[in-house]
DNA sequence: GGTATCCTACTACGATTGTCGGAGGTCGTC
DNA sequence: GACGACCTCCGACAATCGTAGTAGGATACC
């Protein structure tokens, strides 16, 4: 129960992202910003999806106006790390090496992601 | 619909688990081995899991005995990869230096993990 | 001031998930 | 040959998820 963030389902995690891109915003304008990404959704889906974050405390929403103005409570950074720790828990039994090693091996990273990821990694000491 | 590697239940992931632990087995030693994890469960839900696994075809069964034989059809390390993808599809268009980041600098590695990282590091040229 | 538009609130419904119970077969043992 | 231990098969049921329709109020424009 503690984990809250668990519970963010795929569409909702949809919403989520359109928010984090958009900011503080309206169904309307979420709405617009999905179908420009081809995503198509009735007004009325998205609007569940919302208030279903708002629920499960992922965003707020300011009821002020007429069209209710929602905003995201997480970040995507923290999103991510809860994510990723389920994912650790789940495969590893909480061990971020193998994911790790599983991403370097496997994925392409950009020049400037290689450039922080050898500083980052320099400074780290195995000690003993 | 091409990746159903991502429809992997939680649940049915707890079992799988358990496959890749023990080998080929039955319904009877996952569910010991669950027991002796600590999870509480009927013989008949693990059965279920089992089989659902099957129709998703994460795993096979022999069933020339009485008691059926599964056997995972997948490895942790393609689970884990499919799921990694659809994390870093979801949260970042698909890009993996996020999470590599986030990964290394907010999660303990193991002084032999930090020794892979580094020669695998070491190895990326930034190039351009 | 009627009509189109937009918004919220509520309800709904099929699919998936997590969890089991019961029916009915087989096998070993007393 | 009845009893207990196991097994599979099938059905079920509540919760969550993805998706959306409808009712009814506000707004705005002609």
């Amino acid at each position: 129960m503690a984990d809250r963030l668990q519970e963010l389902a795929g569409a909702e995690l949809e919403v989520l992202k359109a928010l984090w891109h958009l900011g503080p915003t309206t169904v309307r304008e979420v709405l617009n910003h999905l179908h420009e990404r081809g995503k198509k959704v009735a007004y009325t889906t998205v609007q569940t999806l919302m208030i279903r974050l708002e629920q499960k405390r992922f965003v707020v929403s300011d009821k002020s106006d007429v069209a209710h103005v929602f905003r995201a409570r997480v970040s995507r950074d923290r999103v991510t790390r809860s994510r990723l720790k389920t994912l650790m828990a789940q495969l590893y039994d909480g061990a971020a090496g193998p994911l790790v090693l599983q991403l370097v091996r496997n994925e392409r990273l950009t020049p400037e992601e290689i450039e922080q990821l050898q500083e980052l990694v320099g400074d780290l000491d195995p000690g003993e």
